[in-house]
DNA sequence: AGCACGCCGACT
DNA sequence: GTCGGCGTGCTC
């Protein structure tokens, strides 16, 4: 009987392909195998088989896989049970999670080759001088690379040339398959066997009397043998016999020694495994650990809701602890920014080479690593910890997933599809593991905390901080009043001041946090009130005063800063707001004695940028941190004793229904900052309105109120927890056609849904990298079904790509948008 | 998503 | 004339 393959393409597209099975490749396919298949005119692509069926399509006859690429499933039935419900939940196709989920050096890619043709001659006359040109560079090299025929000829299309050169014979064309993973050897050496017995030994010794060196080298690996049974390495081996590679070589020639190579692990833990330490838990840890074991025996999901400091690591890690003893694997989910150094010593004191670290910063060939590792289940892996992505990794027998810092919107992925939510994603492979889900949080998120008071989650509470260290004092300071008579130093009030100054003179630290980097977001002319807009996006560009520069935060375009308005040509340009680098400028001028470092997405570019500052604050190096999001992550810094927010209202005032409650997080979150050892610490909020609901909240600590006030206000409008939302977005280059097909979108959304659906509206930058964008919000009651007003929203989708006109306006869903 | 095909303006 | 821009349609 034929046997046919449906497989998951890596691209956009909702339909799997049906493929010929040829006989000899058919043995022991299965599902979550990869396969290389031929696709459109000349393409091979990496595919994922998801069905060996006997059923030949009728509509069209199927092309044969050209290659099996795995003996074993490289991804397991749950995952891809799990993508399906990712890619059916979140609105995307199945290819789109295939392509996030696995990391891209498991995708080969074909790559065209250009050969000389076979045996055929041509004739002089009938070469243009650009096919010549290919025929020459052919005699000189064996196989030419598209791009290297691009260089040749000076052009940008090269195939319909190429396809006429190939038709005349001249030529040959090949697809040619690479992996990008390539294994990390240990190459060592051994002395060849020949010489095991001592007399050939000595024979060789005076054989080399003449190369002192070589026979150095020798003499170092008998010894090396003498007392070690693994072979030496061969950088070992140069270093301690002092010569260099050129001799080893010469002996590897010679025969005299045997390369081994050894198949390595990038990463490895080096730390001692016999001193691993168990934390000990204060009675308060105590209680909660059991609290949170007696609603995992009804519940799958517990909240865990401790302030900072509370010590909810600890908490975790014997949790952790507990899993492991039973055999399970475990996954600790962080927000990207809160994977530090700090954290994962930490787990790896306790853990010992039982975790895995699996992030984006992490090279192609480590992912993949990390990925065998988890899927062979072996001993390494059984704890991973990871940002989001890592919850597609091949898990075999998860029993626990840790969601810490839940609230944290960088779970949500942005773009590109899937749009997932982490800690959403990771509940629903947990209950396919049967596994339980613990989040922890010093400031939920509404939906986790809506959860818990429908009794879909567990809750536990921690609300003192380990070692009894008092929670900071947080202050308001009003600036309204200081800015109106003049008392504001640039953008510091005078409280803010003193309380630096206190602070410094106690050998204390500081951190101060604006959420905008940059020197200043607009630039603007006093004369004529002209401000540079980025030419790509709906925005003002921001000033760098570090780089001179003007710089869009959307596209990455930059200029030179100018010295004269370009609109009037007067030298009166000033600047309106402030972003990290202004505050550290004035903080020289206030404090020159100070030191200071900046921590923002400029600053933290390199790999280890960011390591270093966190390192060079935490051992004292600077005295005030100036930082934008980035300082409120999960660090520890013991010395830290006043934490000063710039300004609070651009925060609260930002345009999204989440604004306050990701106000208070974040307020709440910088806060915990300050004071982590026996001293009370101190928070200074500078706002124009102190009177906001949220920044009393953050001042009185009071989670609960900001939950309830919050929470009426989204019934009441029908966000989320309430409702649900999905946002869909369009995007055109076109203005008209934007807002033609955005209108009639929204048309039939309202048809199918009726006041449930808000907009289309152009969102607050309107423009990016040449695109226009609108966006309409479609909520869902509760009791409406989820699912069916997907299908319903898809089959308007399906009207509105059959107008023409239409059909290249890009279409994104974001379901449960953050 | 790629990639080919087909139609149109702007240059060696 | 040819190159390359972009819109359109298809991929088992």
């Amino acid at each position: 009987m034929e046997q046919f393959v449906d497989v998951v393409l890596p691209i956009p597209l909702e339909r799997l392909f049906t493929y010929r099975l040829p006989g000899d490749l058919a043995a022991n396919l299965k599902q979550g195998m990869r396969v290389a298949v031929p696709f459109g005119k000349s393409k091979i692509y990496t595919a994922l088989v998801f069905r060996v069926h006997q059923e030949p399509p009728t509509a069209y006859d199927p092309k044969e896989i050209h290659e099996v690429i795995d003996e074993v499933p490289l991804v397991n039935n749950i995952q891809m049970e799990h993508w399906q419900w990712i890619a059916t939940y979140y609105m995307c196709t199945l290819g789109e999670v295939f392509r996030t989920a696995v990391p891209g050096a498991f995708l080969l890619e074909s790559e065209t080759l250009v050969l000389k043709g076979e045996e055929k001659e041509w004739e002089d006359e009938e070469v243009s001088d650009q096919e010549f040109l290919v025929l020459e560079a052919l005699e000189h090299q064996t196989s030419l690379k598209i791009g290297d025929v691009c260089d040749i000829l000076e052009r940008k299309t090269v195939l319909p040339l190429l396809h006429r050169m190939y038709e005349k014979g001249w030529i040959q064309l090949r697809e040619t398959l690479h992996s990008q993973y390539k294994p990390k050897y240990i190459r060592s050496v051994t002395l060849h066997p020949k010489y095991e017995s001592e007399k050939d030994l000595n024979d060789l010794l005076d054989e080399l009397n003449r190369a002192p060196k070589q026979r150095e080298v020798i003499l170092t690996l008998f010894q090396h043998q003498a007392t070690e049974r693994i072979p030496i390495e061969i950088i070992e081996l140069q270093k301690k016999s002092r010569v260099s590679a050129g001799v080893i070589r010469g002996l590897l020639d010679k025969d005299i020694l045997q390369e081994k190579k050894i198949r390595t692990d990038r990463i490895t833990y080096e730390g001692d495994e016999g001193v691993l330490t168990q934390p000990e838990l204060s009675d308060f840890q105590q209680k909660c650990l059991g609290e949170i074991r007696d609603s995992f025996r009804e519940l799958d999901v517990t909240l865990l809701q401790g302030v900072t400091s509370s010590g909810k690591t600890e908490v975790y890690m014997k949790l952790m602890e507990t899993f492991l003893s039973q055999g399970k694997q475990v996954l600790y989910l962080l927000p990207e920014i809160a994977l530090t150094t700090q954290l994962i010593s930490r787990l790896q004191a306790c853990f010992g080479s039982r975790v895995s670290v699996f992030h984006s910063r992490f090279s192609l060939n480590e992912r993949v690593e990390v990925w065998n590792n988890v899927r062979r289940n072996e001993e390494k892996a059984q704890v991973v910890i990871g940002a989001r992505s890592s919850l597609f990794l091949p898990f075999e027998n998860l029993g626990l997933v840790i969601v810490d810092e839940e609230h944290e919107n960088s779970f949500k992925q942005f773009d590109p599809a899937p749009r997932y939510h982490a800690r959403d994603a990771a509940i629903v492979l947990a209950t396919l593991h049967g596994a339980k889900v613990l989040l922890g949080s010093a400031t939920p998120s509404l939906e986790s905390y809506y959860n818990v008071r429908t009794g879909k989650y567990g809750h536990t509470v921690m609300n003192y901080r380990y070692g009894g260290v008092q929670m900071p004092a947080v202050e308001l300071v009003d600036i309204r009043d200081a800015s109106r008579r003049k008392r504001m130093k640039g953008h510091f009030s005078e409280k803010l001041i003193a309380g630096i100054q206190e602070t410094l003179s106690l050998r204390e630290q500081v951190i101060l946090f604006q959420n905008r980097r940059g020197y200043a977001p607009i630039v603007e002319c006093m004369t004529c009130g002209h401000a540079p807009q980025c030419p790509n996006c709906d925005v003002s560009l921001t000033y760098h005063q570090s780089r001179n520069e003007l710089r869009c935060h959307y596209c990455g375009y930059h200029e030179k800063m100018m010295v004269q308005c370009m609109a009037c040509g007067n030298a009166t340009l000033d600047t309106k707001g402030f972003g990290t680098e202004q505050i550290e400028k004035e903080l020289k001028e206030l404090f020159p004695e100070a030191r200071t470092g900046r921590m923002d997405l400029d600053t933290t570019r390199g790999k280890f940028a960011y390591e270093k500052i966190i390192s060079g604050f935490a051992s004292g190096q600077f005295d005030i941190l100036v930082g934008t999001q980035m300082v409120t992550k999960g660090l520890d810094f013991r010395h830290v004793n006043l934490v000063g927010i710039m300004n609070a209202d651009a925060l609260l005032n930002f345009p999204d229904f989440r604004a306050h409650e990701r106000s208070y997080q974040l307020l709440t979150q910088v806060a915990g900052r300050a004071g982590r050892t026996e001293k009370q610490g101190t928070v200074l909020i500078q706002t124009y309105n102190p009177q906001n609901p949220v920044l009393r909240q953050v001042v009185s600590g009071d989670y609960i109120g900001m939950y309830e006030e919050q929470l009426s206000q989204r019934s009441e409008y029908r966000y989320p927890p309430v409702n649900r939302i999905i946002r869909i977005s369009f995007k055109h280059k076109g203005y008209s056609t934007l807002n033609e097909a955005a209108a009639w979108f929204g048309k039939a959304l309202r048809n199918a849904f009726g006041e449930q659906v808000l907009g289309p509206e152009f969102p607050p930058v309107a423009r990016i990298r040449n695109q226009f964008i609108k966006q309409v919000l479609v909520k869902i009651p509760r009791d409406r079904s989820l699912a069916q007003t997907k299908n319903s929203i898809k089959r308007i989708e399906n009207s509105f790509n059959a107008i023409s006109q239409y059909r290249s306006v890009r279409v994104i869903y974001d379901v449960d948008y953050f």
